[in-house]
DNA sequence: CTGTCTGCAAACACTTTGCATGAGT
DNA sequence: ACTCATGCAAAGTGTTTGCAGACAG
């Protein structure tokens, strides 16, 4: 298998300075960015880049499959090549989280994936739900709104 | 155990009609809204309601867990009550949905919640992938790109 | 050269905020 | 009455678009 890089160029897409920033970005970072991470960074290798080229570099990208992209728990999209994988768990209430190692979840995706035939690369599944604290607090909270 | 309403007024908070069609709205609805679907929903009940409104009161009902929110695919948040749980894997590049039973996820739940000691509530997850079609799509593309 | 890509700036959708008025308890 | 909650309008955030010029192939 040849480099990723020359798919793009022999599908007829451009190897721009940009492009090959962002991917370099992506690459070098351990976790996953977002778009705007992304542009702080790029900027100082390409000066006078935009925040519009990163959007559209970051979707050009995930389309063609030289990164991936992922909810976490803000709604905000984050970026990554394919490096190692974790997962989130996140309370409600408080917003603490905790990291899923991905071994985890392999017995699933692989369930799944012989059931529907897809070729699931979630890399950064979220989950939600309330921690040990929040649960302890909502049930005094409960019992203090009752005694009142 | 009395009706979670009663339970708001017991902590001071109040019984609006906003509120109350926003909750009746989420009841009756069979899937997860965005905050845009109920304020359309909510307007024709509640006439001069504004989407600040719709704002503030799911997350309001949120916090007092009378509600759920959860990400889907596009990352806008959506809100539901407590119904039935279901599950997505969505295609990375033609975004075909495809629905994952949540007996499926229990046993993994489970596990997590055994690990970390947090309750988890995550309703609709999602998870991402490639269709088989898209798989497919995916392999003659490179096959052509390497022809040329 | 040709057609793709970028920078610029404006528009965009969605969400949040401050403040005065209005309404539930 | 005492607060909490709403409406209004404005601003905020993150993202997308149109267009003309720049540049990789």
């Amino acid at each position: 298998m040849q480099f990723p890089l020359d798919q793009l160029r022999a599908r007829g897409f451009r190897l721009t300075p940009q492009r090959l920033a962002i991917l370099r970005i992506l690459g070098q970072a351990d976790k996953h960015l977002t778009p705007q991470e992304v542009y702080k960074l790029a900027v100082r290798e390409v000066p006078g880049m935009t925040e519009a080229t990163v959007y559209r570099t970051l979707g050009f990208l995930a389309e063609q499959g030289l990164a991936l992209d992922a909810h976490v728990g803000n709604g905000q999209l984050v970026y990554e090549t394919a490096v190692l994988a974790h997962h989130h768990l996140v309370c409600r209430a408080c917003h603490a989280t905790c990291v899923v190692d991905h071994a985890d979840l392999i017995g699933l995706f692989e369930k799944l994936e012989h059931k529907t035939g897809f070729q699931i690369d979630s890399l950064h599944v979220t989950f939600f739900g309330l921690c040990p604290d929040c649960q302890d607090k909502r049930h005094t909270e409960l019992a203090d709104a009752k005694r009142r």
